[in-house]
DNA sequence: TCAATCACG
DNA sequence: ACGTACGTGATTGAG
């Protein structure tokens, strides 16, 4: 068996990682998804060639001759974005940890590396394989020794296509040589060739077929039939020539190589499982052996001492009361302190040194210690020790969580040794960055505290009976057979309604409903696409049955019942680091997105109840978000309609269409009610023809009345957005930040979501900010009044209570004043309360 | 694992 | 000439 070498094209590679996958960022805010790319693609192509040997290579940043040349022609090169420029001395770090040989030269391009390279194979006897996501490396194929591979994406699938000499000639219809041609004569924009005007790809290759080399063309050139690419060549003749020398790549440069440097080893040994680890390539774990992971984790890992004497207990717990500042964390078995790297701690439970005792030591670190105490996660540790708030906590997670919201795995180490480490060595630097990201008493006034506030909501859980919620699944269960039955006969036919695929080819295909419309991958089955299409079908009107039956049912009522415990409850765990505006979300189960729209799901609220003797007191927020929107612009009118304590849609219809008040129509108010949802997501007359199905010339119509009507709202929305382009974010009135990196995108499209996002996220943001403001003040006041009702739930701009008997009245006006004066705007905060003996009920 | 769909604010 | 309303989470089918 001949020995081989893999050779890849270090740039082009990572440029294809790039743009092949979406921008990804790690715990740290640092780009990886080229990296990722680059190494998934490589690792294929490993598998599959099983190399012997293995080289990379890149062009340096100097500008190499053959870069001169063409930027003596055209003065520009195409500037490589910041995202992608940060992660090639990543991707450099990554392969000299899997051992893998790096080449680049100051005057070579990396396809002059790997050229030669190969020629250096053919004479040793060797194959090569050269994978690249560049065409212009296809000229190095040879009948069967060098071989070129190319990945190519098509429907979500990356497979690399392999290219020999009679593989280039089938696909191309040249020869790997004439690839240098016709690169001359077509140019490459990709590749900055410039090539001759008026000649692509169809003119080229037949040129090429007919010639051979540009040389031969040259005498020939009178022969050309067509006139206009004849007289092309004739006056860029010097074109071809240039684009000939940048398109060939050099098979004998100057370069050091050497077997021994190339040859493949382990490439996944510890070093590597620790640069994965730290860029948090989580995915590329799997490669690694057991043994190999774990002793690389147990490499990485700080070392902690442990403590289990009484005596040397009580020193640490008294040093870190000294400190100015440490890490600290806690599981059932012990507490994990961190004052320097020298200092790693772990005091153990057991023996006298009880989960009591250690609580009532760490309780006394926290409240009385000259320091500040930073961990990491704090709602997930104290269901194993239960600690009380203290302003000297703060939460890492929660710091990370403000500095960028946007960051899908804030990476929690599972261990507390862990936590306590990373929240000594990031915890102080972390917290000055916040501070002069204004966000201090954000974070200190309203997350921290929230973070114990919703460990107690999380603890509580709300109570649900099993028994109304199997009778119900029973009932819906017969309701979907009943449909399915109904739906199968106008059909024909049995076939998977649930399958967006299959419903779609029955509907529009086989019963040849009125032309599909919308379409992405077959055609949308969505229920306001066929509510337009054909809203009298009793096909589609028994399909919208089947599907919210169907949903009530799988969602709700039969996924509920596994999640309530033997005390009858349900604990739904609501995320603090999620969103990207500021808001909480409820998961596992959600708890937030409990049917009310439609009479049939909102029956389903009767089966969350209050324990026995309690009641439950529901407040919401009324229009908080256009009340933010109207203190926040300043606007007199907005203003002033709130302060009349108008209807506010009602008064924007007024506006908008110009009648008086007292005659404004219930489609008037609904169209209204629209015009105000699309000003605060970030109004496009597009959105609000679809919403309202009117055409785009009348939903401009409105948003023009809207603005011409409420002028300070235009300027307001105009100046986020001008300000998010300036500084890269947009922020509430609290100081809250979201970056919108969109703002900044090359396409269209995604800048124009940047905008939208700049103008929705203040106020959504400013309204979780009040929202969570009122939390913590609710909270203070049951306990401060020793009251024993409890906060259970939050749904974004509502708070449910589960009212102790007796403390109805007080409940109420804790409510009420815990949130109305949670912010002080220039229009009251409104609130709604009401009571019942369930969720149906109270709300 | 992803896209489509739909429940909520 | 693009192709869009903002923010979530759960379920399903299909690859």
């Amino acid at each position: 068996m001949r020995e081989k070498i893999l050779l890849i094209d270090g740039h082009s590679m990572l440029n294809r990682g790039f743009y092949g996958l979406p921008l990804m960022t790690n715990s740290k805010g640092c780009h990886t998804n080229a990296v990722l790319g680059f190494l998934n693609i490589m690792l294929k192509v490993i598998s599959e060639e099983e190399p012997d040997y293995l080289t990379v290579a890149f062009d340096e940043h100097a500008p190499t001759f053959r870069h001169e040349i063409y930027e003596a022609y055209k003065g520009t090169r195409h500037a490589m974005p910041d995202e992608l420029k940060e992660q090639v001395p990543l991707i450099k770090e990554v392969l000299a940890a899997m051992g893998i040989g790096i080449i680049s030269k100051a005057s070579l391009e990396a396809d002059d590396i790997l050229g030669t390279i190969s020629r250096i194979a053919i004479r040793d006897g060797k194959d090569a394989v050269i994978l690249s996501g560049d065409r212009d490396l296809l000229q190095l194929a040879t009948e069967d020794t060098v071989k070129i591979r190319l990945p190519h994406t098509s429907k979500g699938e990356t497979t690399v296509d392999m290219f020999y000499a009679a593989d280039v000639q089938e696909k191309y219809g040249v020869t790997p040589e004439g690839i240098i041609e016709l690169k001359a004569l077509m140019g490459d924009s990709s590749d900055n060739i410039p090539g001759v005007p008026k000649i692509g790809e169809k003119t080229g290759v037949a040129l090429v077929q007919e010639y051979g080399t540009i040389e031969n063309l040259k005498e020939h050139i009178s022969e050309i039939s067509k006139k206009s690419i004849r007289e092309s060549l004739e006056q860029n003749f010097d074109l071809a020539v240039l684009s000939k020398r940048l398109a060939t790549i050099d098979l004998n440069a100057d370069i050091d190589f050497s077997w021994d440097a190339a040859r493949k080893g382990d490439l996944f040994n510890g070093e590597a499982y620790r640069i994965f680890e730290e860029l948090e390539l989580k995915s590329l774990f799997k490669y690694f052996d057991d043994e190999t992971a774990s002793m690389a984790k147990a490499d990485s890992r700080p070392e902690f001492e442990t403590v289990a004497d009484l005596g040397v207990m009580e020193d640490i717990f008294a040093k870190a009361k000294r400190a100015g500042s440490a890490g600290v964390a806690f599981d059932e078995g012990g507490i994990c302190i961190a004052l320097s790297d020298d200092a790693l701690y772990r005091i153990e439970a057991g023996g006298f040194a009880s989960p009591m005792y250690l609580a009532a030591h760490l309780q006394s670190m926290l409240d009385d210690g000259e320091g500040f105490y930073y961990t990491m996660d704090i709602k997930s540790q104290l269901a194993v020790m239960d600690i009380k708030y203290s302003p000297k906590i703060r939460d890492l997670l929660l710091i990370d969580y403000l500095l960028n919201p946007l960051i899908d795995d804030y990476n929690v180490p599972e261990s507390a040794e862990e936590k306590a480490y990373a929240a000594m060595r990031r915890g102080e630097k972390s917290f000055t960055e916040l501070q002069d990201s204004g966000m201090q008493k954000l974070f200190e006034d309203v997350e921290m505290p929230l973070a114990f506030v919703l460990f107690d909501m999380e603890r509580e859980g709300i109570r649900a009976s099993k028994e109304e919620l199997v009778k119900i699944s029973g009932e819906l269960a017969k309701d979907i057979a009943e449909c399915e039955q109904e739906i199968y006969k106008d059909a024909g036919g049995e076939f998977n309604i649930n399958s967006p695929k299959q419903l779609g080819e029955v509907l529009f295909g086989k019963m040849g409903l009125p032309g599909g419309k919308k379409t992405k991958s077959g055609y949308s089955t969505a229920a306001d696409v066929l509510e337009k299409l054909a809203p009298k079908q009793p096909v589609v009107r028994k399909i919208l049955e089947y599907r919210s039956v169907y949903k009530l049912k799988n969602t709700y009522t039969d996924a509920l019942t596994d999640y309530i415990d033997e005390n009858g409850r349900i604990h739904s765990t609501f995320n603090q680091t999620v969103t990207a505006t500021g808001r909480l979300s409820s998961a596992d189960p959600n708890l937030q997105n409990i049917p009310i729209r439609t009479e049939r799901g909102r029956g389903l609220r009767k089966v969350f109840i209050p324990k026995d003797g309690c009641t439950f007191t529901d407040a919401d927020y009324s229009q908080i978000e256009l009340r933010i929107l109207a203190s926040l612009s300043g606007d007199e009118k907005l203003i002033a309609a709130f302060r009349e304590g108008l209807d506010i849609h009602s008064s924007t219809a007024s506006h908008v269409f110009r009648v008086p008040y007292d005659e404004v129509t219930p489609q008037m108010r609904r169209n209204a009610k629209a015009v105000n949802f699309g000003i605060v997501y970030g109004i496009s007359s597009f959105g609000l023809s679809e919403n309202l199905s009117i055409s785009r010339q009348e939903a401009k119509e409105y948003i023009d009345q809207y603005f011409e009507t409420f002028p300070q709202v235009k300027k307001y929305l105009d100046g986020l957005v001008a300000s998010a382009r300036e500084t890269g974010a947009a922020v509430t009135f609290f100081g809250r930040r979201r970056p919108i990196p969109e703002l900044k995108d090359s396409n269209f499209m995604r800048r124009q979501f940047g905008e939208r996002v700049a103008m929705n996220m203040p106020v959504q943001g400013t309204a979780a900010d009040i929202m969570k403001i009122a939390m913590v003040r609710v909270y203070g006041m049951l306990r401060d009044k020793g009251l024993n009702s409890k906060l259970i739930l939050q749904i974004h701009d509502e708070l449910l209570i589960e009212t102790a008997p007796g403390e109805e009245e007080e409940v109420k006006s804790i409510l009420r004043e815990g949130m109305m004066n949670a912010a002080s705007l220039a229009v009251p905060l409104e609130v709604d309360i009401n009571s019942g003996r369930d969720f149906y009920e109270a709300h």
